[in-house]
DNA sequence: GCTCATTTGTTCGTATGTATC
DNA sequence: TGATACATACGAACAAATGAG
């Protein structure tokens, strides 16, 4: 057991162990927190080198799927760490301000049937039915966003139940991680400006016909799966959202 | 000579040597495409072995700095291996569409007394003064962006003596790096929705007072360093501005 | 506050595999 | 084919942090 490759197989052994450690966290066979086996017994039980464990263990460590500490051990990251690389809209009125602290308040939760583009978008069948989430931000009594979710109700079940201070609470990634086991890797998101209807004039108390910031976002989780599709329009006048690339 | 590290100094070898390189690159004195040293070398020169010479030269890969070919060396990256942590604006109409082509037209470079905020979020005093670059971007003969940059001129000393076909054939971003090794490390960015005055609104043939997406950039080099602060005006009704997150 | 077992972090050295030219 | 350079893997030793007793 000098060498664990052949020649059939030019997959490195450290690969391999680091495939396997990172399905055990996708498939949720070990969860945010969790402390793993140390590298000692890692190595023992696979049969390696306790270099090649170390290998495997600091790629995953890079890749924001576990954090390592020294004298502790080895855990299980959740989506918080792999944040830095994941950045949510933060309301400024320049490049020097204070981040806005948002208040939420869920309008309504409610099941709809599939529609067009949003199924497609979460490559759902166009048969598949939704949840529709529509939420209202607030920054000191003023709102300033108004946002429409959509999620696939077979990926969510049971989402109608949770109580509401669930969504008002704690943003819905946050939510959705805690309860379904979903945590974000990356959005995609279109920026546009577009005139408030009526209805989005009159949830954000501006006047009819004023610009407004329009934004897309689709959210996805492990393996590219998309889970949500948002539309949010954004009162842009005195804050404005803030990106950091 | 067992051990490099004394107890006075507990900076891990490999790191003191990671700075020592990424130091070299960010100076200019290694250069992209540039081959380094091998392993071997470096590990004689230093002192240490090869695999502490392995750990900096895989930390500055992964940050960026550098690439390797198995057979041939170690070479130092330029901003383009950085960009897929970078990204630039896309423009499509929904997210499966194919991304937009734009053709860039230099309208104005001037040079500019300083002024607020630009010099603020530049930091620079007050008194430096500022190159101003005005551009319009096309897609399909029609104008969809009004852009205007500003940049300190002391840092970037003769650039109203190159060629116009130097801001029109490639970016911003690609121009500076080539000719003044600054590469984009990371940007800021303020996403609102405005009303165009009538100057942009004339430059992108719209009528005056129609809502466009206003975005304000602020560009990082090495070292938090800003080197130029844009805002641009983007005609969004056929295509969105594109991130991805 | 101290000791000690555990765990990760750093460094070394060696051997072998594999890609490039 | 051979020389060179990076990639993988092994094993060993010690440093440093942690937490329990």
């Amino acid at each position: 057991m000098l060498r664990n490759k052949t020649i059939a197989d030019p997959t490195p052994v450290y690969f391999k162990l680091q495939q396997e450690i990172q399905t055990k966290i996708e498939k949720g066979q070990w969860t945010p927190g969790q402390c793993i086996l140390p590298e000692r017994i890692l190595a023992e039980i696979h049969k390696v080198s306790i270099g090649t464990v170390k290998k495997a263990l600091l790629n995953l460590v890079h890749k924001g799927y576990l954090y390592r500490i020294q004298g502790k051990g080895t855990f299980v990251a959740g989506t918080t760490l792999r944040r830095e690389s994941l950045r949510y809209y933060r309301f400024l009125r320049n490049f020097r301000d204070n981040e806005a602290d948002l208040k939420i308040k869920l309008l309504e939760l409610k099941k709809i049937n599939g529609q067009q583009p949003h199924n497609r978008y979460l490559k759902i069948r166009s048969d598949q039915n939704l949840y529709e989430i529509r939420r209202l931000f607030f920054f000191k009594k003023n709102p300033i966003v108004y946002s429409i979710s959509y999620l696939p109700q077979k990926m969510f079940q049971n989402l109608h139940e949770f109580p509401i201070y669930l969504f008002e609470k704690v943003t819905l990634y946050e939510a959705l991680e805690k309860n379904y086991a979903v945590p974000t890797i990356y959005n995609h998101e279109l920026f546009g400006a577009t005139v408030a209807d009526a209805k989005t004039a009159q949830l954000l108390q501006i006047t009819d016909g004023r610009a407004v910031l329009f934004i897309e976002m689709l959210s996805f989780t492990y393996r590219d799966k998309p889970y949500e599709y948002r539309k949010s329009y954004c009162v842009t006048d005195e804050r404005k959202v803030f990106n950091e690339i």
